[in-house]
Parts: structure tokens; sequence; C-alpha cells
DNA sequence: TGAAGTCAAGGCGCG
DNA sequence: CGCGCCTTGACTTCA
């Protein structure tokens, strides 16, 4: 199994900074980006000094990339830096996930927001595709107006909208209010896209299914590795992530669980993804790195 | 330099 | 029907 962590980290640098619209210009987003990158690569060298195989790449890597006033071609400008992160994932085998805000809904029955939401997840394939690598781009299924079966079925007329590239990606998360396990199966057998599952998620919002059960439904959605994002709440704040790991629940939890990777959406981030790492290692289901034994 | 004010975007729940 | 919430909240301006 492998271990990740979200965007960014917080005792290296920072791979997601972003600035105002109001100060937008062509030198401002190619400056924040390739700062971003940069500091991209320092963590995906850091993470495989400590084991860490498993990254959620940050939506704000290029600032603005899908808003209408940017109009020159990113890509072209940021070609070498692309593709140094990219080599560092490819040479050692790391795995690689986005995961686009919740401005992105497929499923919306306004045309501007589908189109815009269109314009985001083909930034985030694009920015793939430069770097040359296998990453998911993973989303919810939306909003719920006109009701659940009307908007699935929205979302499945969407899904034909969407470019090649994203199609691919795409994968699908079950979120704590709307729509569960369940519904996203739904999206599979019409779509073809594989389940992301979501622990926290699920025990907020379910059909009566253990955390075991839904795992080996969202198996069969995927080919590769499954992913599952992991999180504990903190406190009694419904659906707020956990500041740091709760290890007695790690524990058990990983007991419970085999042959997937883990995306942990815990608040202090590499702090947690360390603790994690070595717990998997301790019980040896902690995967080794490429091309070093 | 610290604090206050504002931020691209959607959708939902709450009053 | 208008407002706050999603977030380790962060950027920017103002004093």
């Amino acid at each position: 199994m492998k271990v990740g962590y979200v965007s960014t980290n917080y005792s290296l640098c920072k791979a997601d900074s972003t600035f105002r619209l109001s100060s937008l210009s062509r030198e401002r987003v190619l400056k924040t980006a390739i700062s971003n990158l940069e500091c991209l690569k320092r963590i995906l060298l850091w993470n495989l000094d400590h084991e860490i195989l498993f990254f959620r790449i940050s939506s704000n890597t290029v600032p603005f990339a899908s808003h209408p006033k940017v109009t020159f071609d990113w890509r072209e400008e940021l070609s070498s830096l692309l593709g140094e992160a990219g080599d560092v994932v490819r040479e050692n085998g790391i795995r690689i996930s986005m995961h686009p805000g919740q401005y992105v809904v497929i499923n919306s029955q306004r045309r501007d927001v589908v189109e815009s939401s269109i314009a985001e997840l083909r930034y985030h394939a694009d920015l793939l595709d430069a770097m040359e690598v296998e990453g998911r781009i993973q989303v919810h299924v939306g909003g719920s107006f006109g009701g659940k079966v009307e908007a699935l079925r929205r979302f499945e007329t969407n899904f034909s909208l969407l470019p090649d590239n994203v199609k691919r990606r795409l994968v699908i998360e079950n979120d704590d209010r709307i729509f569960t396990v369940k519904d996203c199966l739904s999206l599979f057998t019409s779509l073809n896209v594989p389940v992301v599952l979501d622990n926290l998620h699920q025990s907020l919002n379910n059909d009566g299914e253990t955390f075991g059960e839904a795992l080996d439904m969202v198996r069969r959605t995927w080919k590769e590795r499954p992913m599952i994002d992991y999180s504990t709440q903190e406190g009694s704040k419904r659906g707020v992530h956990a500041s740091t790991l709760d290890e007695n629940h790690f524990r058990e939890f990983i007991k419970s669980v085999d042959d997937v990777d883990i995306m942990l959406e815990i608040r202090d981030k590499e702090r947690s993804a360390l603790r994690a790492v070595e717990i998997l290692r301790e019980m040896g289901k902690l995967d080794r790195i490429k091309n070093r034994g």
C-alpha cells in the first residue's frame, strides 16, 4: 500500500500559492506557477526519502489556468518544469491524484457552470498530460437539484461533453450529504468511471452497508489498485477533517483493508503521513520504492 | 508588521 | 429570501 497527503508540505515549501484575480497578469501566473512547480518537485523528492509514494497535486499549481482571462499557453511556458516533476513521478512509481474544488459541478443545470467546470477539468488533465504521468482527477457527483435520480442522469449526459483526456482520468468520490457509494456505483455502471471510497463520508452518508462492503463494491470499479480517502472527524463537527492522525483508529482501519492506496485527508499533512508510513511499515503493508529493492 | 477586509466560481441548509 | 458554510484559509491592503 502507498500513503499520500494533499497539496503542500508545511515543513518544506508551498506548492499551492495563489493570488487575487485583481492582480492577474501573465507574469504573475508564471511566477507563481514556477514557484509552485519547483516546490512540487522538492516535495516529491522529500516524499521519496520518507517512503511516501502517493501525492495529491494542488489545483492551484497554475493559478487561474482555466480562467477566460488566461489566454496564453501556460503548458508551453512551463514545459521544462512540468517535465522535471513528471520525471520524478514516473521514475519512482509515485501515484498521483488531483481533486478540483467545489465549483466543478458536472451535473449542474446551468450551462455556464457546466462550461466552466469543463474548462477547469481540462486544465487538470492538461497539467497531468504535460507531466506525462498517469494521474487521476477526482470529483464529486455535484448538486441534487431536481432530485438525485435526475441529478445522476444529468451527470451522465454532461459526461459526454468532457474531453477524452478528462474522461480517461476521471474518478468519482462519494460525498458526505447527497451521493452515496451506491449512487457513485450507478455511474460506474453507465460510464465506467471508477469510484474513490472516502471512509469518513461513507460513515456519514450510506445505504446501510459497512465500510468493508463498500470497499468490496468499489474495488470492482478499478483496473488498477483502488484509491481511497482516509480521515476521521475532528471532534463533533460533522464532516470536518481531523487536525492530526488518530493512530489507534488508523491502525484498526489498516487491519481491515489490503491492496489499496490511501490518501490522508488530515490537516497536518506530511506530519500525519510520516506517522502513517511508520504504522504501515510496522504492519508489513508498505510498498517499497521502485528500483530501490 | 499586525490586523482587518476581501476573495472566481456553486449549492445547500438554516434562519 | 438572504446569509453562512465548505478551508490548518490565504492574499492584500491599510494603519
